[in-house]
DNA sequence: GCAATAAAGGATAAAAAGGTCTTAATATAT
DNA sequence: ATATATTAAGACCTTTTTATCCTTTATTGC
């Protein structure tokens, strides 16, 4: 569904507003090792996702990611997906069609359009605000 | 969503069926050509297809796929996604985690649960005979 | 200012997905 | 039997995705 990049940035982005909640900042370090993920590509992943806003990020000691509390839960899903995978999710065709539309559909346009919807829907209702809660009660899980 | 060879092997089954209907064999240029797919790469996913026993092939002159008549009405999406991308979109957790459960659950995976069921009742409740229609009556098409 | 810490950026490498080519095997018609 | 049409199979190449490494830049505490 998600590029593996896709999924790390989610996870990240999770991470860091559980942390943010608190007053504190991240470092690459501490959360590639607590979401699971390689080092060096979650440091181009985080990038992406400071360039984006989504995530805002300070250099030197002390330093690492955070988000703004106040901004936590104004992060949607939708954002990070849109940053890193693009725009495929929303407007391309179950089977890989370039002019497929209500007027030119594939044979799966229709059952597909149900499921993107759904898809759609998820990914702007849902922030990072009730995504972290869980991790904060340890009834959720980033890693393995 | 699917691989671009699940694309083509779900395309490449619906002409196919679309072709079986009127008793004809298609042979994998026609099919390359009606669905718009990369000639080599096609007869690979066709030969899948043939091996899960999902198409039938016949070898030499007036040879090519097919699917037998009575049997089209019986292949649905799901087999054709089991056979050549597995069974990923069944299992696999939204965000690449590999113990992802109900009770060790990832911070997406309710939301996720109920749109992975919706894909897989549509792969499910869908079946070539459905799928081939649109294309005979020139509603749905397969190329582009 | 200097040393230490942390992210940013660019170059490179490894793995997977997508795709091609060549040869073999099999069926048909003459 | 032979020539021809067609799929099967395996080796190979290309592009994209995933992942690593090294150097540069910015920030902090002393």
């Amino acid at each position: 569904m998600f590029s593996k990049a896709c999924e790390y940035g989610i996870r990240a982005s999770i991470y860091i507003a559980s942390q943010s909640h608190k007053e504190k900042r991240s470092s690459l370090k501490t959360i590639a090792k607590q979401i699971g993920s390689p080092e060096a590509f979650t440091a181009k992943i985080l990038q992406q996702l400071s360039k984006n806003n989504i995530i805002s990020s300070v250099k030197g000691p002390n330093g690492g990611f955070e988000i703004e509390k106040k901004l936590i839960g104004k992060v949607k899903l939708s954002q990070i997906v849109l940053a890193i995978d693009g725009d495929s999710i929303y407007k391309g065709c179950g089977l890989g069609l370039k002019e497929c539309s209500e007027k030119v559909p594939c044979p799966v346009h229709h059952q597909f359009k149900a499921i993107r919807n759904s898809i759609i829907h998820m990914l702007e209702s849902t922030n990072l605000t009730e995504l972290s809660l869980g991790l904060k009660d340890g009834s959720t899980f980033l890693k393995l």
